[in-house]
DNA sequence: TGAGGTTACGCCTATCGTAATAATG
DNA sequence: CATTATTACGATAGGCGTAACCTCA
C-alpha cells in the first residue's frame, strides 16, 4: 500500500469514474486502474462495483474511504506542523 | 513522501541508530540513510542530529514523530477495518 | 457501437544491496 | 582505530504511458 494508491482510491471514490479521476490526478487511466486493482488485492477483495457507468463504492469501499481520507489529512498535518515548527512564526 | 519513508523514520527515531533501525526493518543501512535524507529534504530541513553515537531527534523530528506514528496507526486501522468489514465476524 | 475499464508491452525512474568513503570520538 | 553514517555504482523492481482489447447496455 502506498500513499499514491490511497490518493487514487479517494479520487475514484469521489468521482465514481476512473476516467474523471485520472484527469483530476493528471495521470493516465491505466495507471489508476492498476493501482486500484493492486489495492483491492492487498485488502483481500473488491472496493468498487464496476458498472457500465463507472465505479460504485461497495460497503468495504465506504469503510476504507473514511480511513483513507483521514490518512491523507494526517499526512498533510504532519508536513505542515513539521515545516511550521522549523520556521518560527515571524 | 512515502509510507516506507515514514516507517523508516519511526524506526530510526525509536532506535536512535540507523544500523539498528535497518536490522529491525530488514533492510540495508544505506537504504534507510537515503530515505531519511530524502524525507528531510522534502520537509525542508533536518529531523535528526548526527552524532558519533547515532541519530538524535531534533525538535522538528519530535514533532514529526508524533504525526508519523499516528499515520502508521491509521493505516493499520484502515486495513483491519476494511478486511473485517468483508469477513463478517463468525 | 459507444462508453468505460482492463491488459500488454516497453521505457524510465526509484530503490535496493554491496562495496568503498568520510567523519568523529 | 572503531563505530557510525554517507556516497558510488551497478542491478532490479515498480510505476507510467501508449496502444490494443474486452464488456456491457
Amino acid at each position: 500500500m502506498s500513499l499514491s494508491q490511497i490518493r487514487y482510491f479517494v479520487a475514484v471514490a469521489e468521482e465514481g469514474h476512473v476516467g474523471r479521476a485520472s484527469r483530476r490526478l493528471r495521470v493516465a487511466q491505466p495507471a489508476v486502474s492498476r493501482q486500484i486493482r493492486a489495492l483491492e488485492d492487498e485488502l483481500g477483495g473488491p472496493l468498487f462495483e464496476r458498472t457500465p457507468r463507472g465505479m460504485a463504492l461497495l460497503p468495504s469501499g465506504r469503510v476504507f474511504l473514511g480511513h483513507a481520507s483521514a490518512i491523507l489529512a494526517a499526512v498533510d498535518r504532519a508536513v505542515a506542523a513539521t515545516r511550521a515548527g522549523r520556521e518560527p512564526p515571524a
